[in-house]
DNA sequence: AATGAATGAGGGTTCATTCAT
DNA sequence: AATGAATGAACCCTCATTCAT
């Protein structure tokens, strides 16, 4: 949104975020919302549409940063993983050296988009135009993960991609709900959960059973 | 009394299943349950005091299951990984085996308990006394991890085995949800999962960053 | 009464006695009183025909023991009070001794008739046929002491009879809500009230203002 | 907002007079009064929070009026009555002639406060804060007395003072009653009423059984 | 831009009563 | 004689939204 806000907008959206992420769109209260913003229930209606206006208002921005954000970076990551790699003796090396190298920029990169508005659009949009948002994160992720079984030789079946695709949405989900505050431990966080995914993925992915 | 009382409350059990399953106990509605259920509102405070009451019904007896589940396992699991095998060169083969010797036993015993009712009593269960259920289990699933961190000598930071612990309960649910109706697809499924996490766990405690 | 009443239908009307006393007619629950009295609703409708059914079986009994006690005593009692005896200067030791002489036989004849139906049927009627009785007893008493008053030459205008009378009443039924269990000190007390009221009375009529 | 806010308050708390003094609070019905006072149920909820909150604003005002009264007014009720004067053989003029100087100024200053308010708070307050506000107001009439007592050297006992102070209290409430509307009638019959429960007293403290 | 009065559907729950068993 | 399942109206209250001011 390059418009700039008006103080009010802004106050509302602020609530807004909060009570969305307290209680998801269905069961938030624009009365709540609008009480805590310090402004009228008719007021409100002046700067927003509806209830799901606001919601969208809150959320959009986030959402279309996290396509951007699996679309953009595909082939960066393209080259993270392969099998190659897992055939090395010294495979943990490999891993561990080429995340030494990556983790700082896609950390630096990535993670400040991820916010708060990223924990509503996944778990509290219920009701609202964006309530596939999640599944259609998951399904991005699975593709791009599948992508990287084609190319690496070990296809997983369908479901268990969406399970890893699945799992990664939701520790990102963890991750930010208990360090949204605090950026720091944040990212120390983020860098063990992706080696624990990607040892994860390899495992799955290398071992036969 | 024509019907059954067995059979009423069953069909409300039923369809209150699916309700806190769509909606999560708040957003439940008792008129719609039993409207679903074929009664009256009437009745359905003949079978159960109130909403809370058929919540516990539908719910109380996953929950006691998975407590078990995770206090009665926690020795058979302890020995499943340990950081020597990490250290083998065989490693690889030697999880394998490993989990080839176990996994059935314990997906046959365990996964069958598993239902829909536990997804709602994790993910479902707000305003309820079971509200705070879904951290509970993560503490105890957290505990587990961190004592097996201490037994094998290399400890993860607090928050990685929270994050960890949450990330295996998501799991679970992520599995119930797609095939709570497909046990053959669930288990191998599950099975899949579960050398994902051990993988990723091993990683995570065996490479140096 | 002469019918005698079933172990069932007796625990019902005990139980139906404690909750008319406690809610009074309209608040008090039917089910309440058949989960107190150990029966089912169902069979309750066996033994009455409806809530107020079962309210005139509490209270009919009681009812006509007042009417009776009203219109029978009126003569005995017509006679205690007259101007006269306010003329005299000794009129206090008059009283005294009239009291002294009547209230045991009165006490003990009149009394032990009044009970917890006495105050339901006065204050816990409405919803049912019986609600206007706390008036009509009202009534009754007030024309009782006009006629007093025609008598002794000294007429109170009607609506200080009427509050009198309700005085008498509302007295009655605070003395036996006081003293239900313990016929002891109810009938102490009731002796001064009496005192209280003839006190009263007399000098309403006795003094010209 | 075609109406000003305070004519539908006002209307509300109008019909919830009615409807509370008909009733009593817990037997009222918002639904009741707001078709009454001609508005919707949603906009109730506008005006009062809740349905004890109407109550709290109907009946507050009144509630601190008789606590002043009664407090304030304990001294000039002190010297009213001492058993001195039923000593004297002219006791009945003695009494007269101060009731003449005294009644007109208590009436003007007192019972205007008193109305329909007043009823509802002793009678329709079960199930609100106020609930033992009856109970309260009767035991201050009660020390009330018992202090008198203790001046003049005859004591009463304990229960008999609780009943005199309960008669006081519910022949106020049968006045407001019966004369709510008519503040003329309403005066000479409380004018009446307070020479009845003086003589009783007096009656009840002079004379030796 | 700002206010809040107004609406009515729907939320959970209690109730007296009927009637098949 | 006894049971309790079934009904639906009514209870208090919350909600998002509209609209006159």
């Amino acid at each position: 949104m390059q418009i700039k806000k008006t103080e009010v907008e802004e106050a509302i959206m602020a609530e807004a975020e909060k009570e969305f992420y307290a209680y998801g769109f269905e069961h938030s209260s624009v009365r709540r919302i609008i009480r805590a913003a310090g402004t009228s229930i008719g007021n409100f209606y002046n700067y927003f549409e509806n209830k799901e206006a606001l919601f969208n208002a809150v959320v959009s921005e986030e959402y279309h940063t996290f396509i951007r954000f699996i679309t953009q970076h595909e082939q960066e990551e393209g080259s993270m993983l392969s099998r190659d790699i897992l055939k090395q003796p010294d495979w943990k090396q490999q891993i561990s050296s080429m995340l030494n190298r990556m983790l700082p920029e896609f950390i630096s990169r990535i993670l400040p988009d991820f916010s708060i508005r990223f924990v509503i659009l996944v778990e509290g949009s219920r009701g609202t135009r964006y309530e596939d948002t999640g599944d259609r994160l998951v399904n991005l992720v699975k593709e791009h993960l599948r992508e990287h079984g084609r190319e690496t030789g070990c296809d997983l079946p369908d479901d268990s991609c969406e399970l890893l695709a699945r799992q990664f949405m939701s520790g990102l989900v963890a991750i930010i709900k208990q360090y949204h505050h605090d950026e720091k431990s944040r990212n120390r966080l983020l860098t063990q959960y992706i080696i624990f995914v990607m040892s994860g993925v390899a495992g799955l992915m290398g071992i036969e059973l």
